[in-house]
DNA sequence: CCGGCATGCAGAAACGTACCTGTCAACTCC
DNA sequence: GGAGTTGACAGGTACGTTTCTGCATGCCGG
């Protein structure tokens, strides 16, 4: 059936090849073992199957034109010897390899912060699913790794959370041409292809009414210390709807990193003279560190304070009052993020960079809602005048 | 000073060349243009330099015998035209690509499963620690994906959580010749290359003999339905000693995956004619399910149920009461299991297997503590004669 | 009977690196 | 003062693909 093709067999043509280009004969006999010690390669499928190597490419990824006798003869050697092409030389043929970078932000040496965590690790999930739908795969690589690490991986391009100012992570990899989307809105003029983000000033000023129409007179903040986007832009969202209703500010600030910080922080949030009516914590441990607070101060939640979080958790479904949590959708984001980087870097994108802004979940649950209505005038809130 | 090749200029010779061999003048001059479109290659840093491509290897990479002056002169050379090795064609050429697989098991088309996910996360992220502590990084792979993309990504080897009984990909791999290491002890006779493990066994005796100590008369498990290696050896504990201790087993079963089965089990356990006086529960989200489902009975936690749960989350410290834990120690799975790979890669095991077993942690709060030593004699559990 | 056009395949050139194998000089050692 | 040694590099091949180009063959219309 496959017969061997036929020999040019003309002595001065055979003559030269062994003298001008003899290495071109080695490759076929001289250092190659019968089946290589480990795997078979493509030259192997080939041999096997009495075609050419081209033959053998153009069978497997469907290219070509080939009779679909040739292409399944292919195939079945190809299944037969176990072959499996390899990632490495495909990668350098095609430049494509497949793989993109996940990159988290880091506290220290360990690879993600414990605050973002619940909200880290569905993200992540959301988007290995995407990248695999789009037979893509994810490679965690956290901001602070040493450079060999970075440029040891062939990466197709990256997602980068919550990137800072100025990222050099970001500016050499778009320097090298590799596409970057980021989660979280990029601060100063950091030239990522596309980014996708929350609204979390419409977040915070959403619960801050809702808190209000639930009768809080005094709404708290538990914040953190550190610069990042969502942590900046919330505190500001917060001061403003302040100024803009009369109130005085009452908030707390702590490293959102540090696990033990935040129980002291609210703590002291409760402890304060100006005691707030109504707390929102911004990370997701709050719910539970508050509620813990509350109950050593005696406050009952929610007829003596008002709760609500920011958090991912499912914990606080089933806590003692169940927290109204504020969800940021990460499932959404991690899938959004995935699409758009491939768009660009299958050149879907069109070249125009893009901002995709996702709608956060308000969870109301017993926490902040009274069952009886505020009564009427406890006291308008003073303002010193 | 860098003299063009003397051309052999035998008539035949060279018209044997042109038509046999005439590929071999065109690498040079043909087809390459001065310093290609996107990055620089190592040719163009030797031709900058004035040195071979050899030079430039060695000196980059802390080869060879060169004077140091050549060597920094190569490296100042290299970072000015911006310089990155191309990862795939290093991988190419060394068959070490530095990645490392990261295998989670799936339940439908998510990429983990959500009851270990707390578990998961802490272990990932150690296990990224780990890997890149020693240059590495970590590809996320569940193990439901499509076989191109497995086939699409060079690893140096794989960290499987917790294989099913006869894995196709830990066969498949181990056949490639990739090293596997797994967590969890693998099921049957899967010939992983190393395995790290908790010893379960003996941590849910330990927990039993804990509760007993507390006072517990009947003491319930909430257990999962799923075969994994986890859930069945702490199950077997389970009723092991239930039936050393002459106490009958009173547990209940439901799928693990599913987060609301998780409550309604909780229930039904606290439901029963025969209802425990002590619950421990194997999965996650279980404390506080089954926290809520006793206030829905007005149980009190302690006094009347004694509560300990298997899980890494730190809101069990801030419940009310807080719940004692099973910690099954994440982090140094993850970062064992890490080593264990690399060592194996590196050949640094010596190819013997390896069996590591990490010791868990019972973390004891309120709800396994009475605070009065229990009543003498409220009656032996009866059994039906 | 011949030019033109599919069809079915083979040859060989890259992709960018690492490393083996020289080669040529300058020393060293009896 | 020649044989051996060592330092400092250059040449060239191989890693395993993909793909561009090329070459037969058969067929059809003119």
């Amino acid at each position: 059936m496959w017969a061997p093709a036929r020999a040019p067999a003309e002595p001065y043509y055979r003559l030269a090849m062994t003298a001008a280009g003899k290495h071109q004969v080695s490759r076929s006999e001289t250092t190659r073992r019968g089946t290589r010690q480990g795997r078979a390669g493509i030259r192997d499928v080939a041999a096997a199957a009495g075609v050419s190597i081209t033959t053998v490419s153009d069978a497997l990824n469907g290219k070509g034109r080939l009779p679909d006798a040739t292409r399944r003869h292919v195939r079945e050697v190809a299944d037969r010897l176990g072959y499996r092409p390899s990632a490495a030389a495909r990668t350098l043929r095609t430049g494509k390899s497949g793989l993109i970078g996940l990159t988290v932000t880091t506290y220290g040496d360990e690879p993600f912060t414990f605050t973002e965590f619940a909200y880290f690790a569905e993200m992540a999930r959301a988007a290995t699913s995407a990248a695999l739908a789009r037979g893509y795969a994810l490679v965690i690589l956290p901001a602070t790794s040493r450079h060999d690490v970075w440029s040891n991986v062939a990466l197709d391009g990256t997602v980068v959370i919550d990137p800072s100012d100025h990222d050099p992570v970001v500016s050499e990899l778009v320097r090298q041409g590799i596409p970057v989307v980021s989660d979280g809105r990029p601060a100063g003029t950091l030239p990522v292809t596309a980014w996708v983000d929350n609204d979390h000033e419409q977040a915070v000023l959403g619960i801050l009414d809702h808190l209000a129409a639930a009768g809080a007179r005094r709404i708290g903040l538990l914040t953190g210390t550190s610069t990042d986007t969502y942590t900046r832009l919330s505190t500001h969202a917060y001061l403003h709807w302040c100024e803009r209703s009369g109130q005085d500010p009452v908030y707390e600030e702590y490293p959102a990193h540090d696990p033990c910080a935040g129980a002291v922080a609210a703590d002291r949030l409760l402890a304060r003279p100006d005691r707030p009516d109504a707390v929102y914590g911004l990370f997701d441990p709050n719910g539970t560190d508050l509620l813990a607070a509350a109950r050593r101060y005696g406050l009952r939640v929610p007829d003596d304070l008002l709760l609500v979080c920011c958090s991912e958790s499912t914990v606080y479904a089933t806590t003692e009052p169940p927290i109204t949590t504020l969800s940021l959708k990460p499932r959404r984001i991690g899938t959004a993020v995935v699409q758009l980087l491939i768009d660009a870097i299958e050149g879907l994108d069109h070249g125009r960079p893009v901002e995709q802004v996702i709608s956060t979940e308000l969870i109301i649950r017993t926490s902040s809602v009274r069952a009886v209505p505020p009564r009427t005038a406890v006291g308008a809130p003073r303002r010193p005048e």
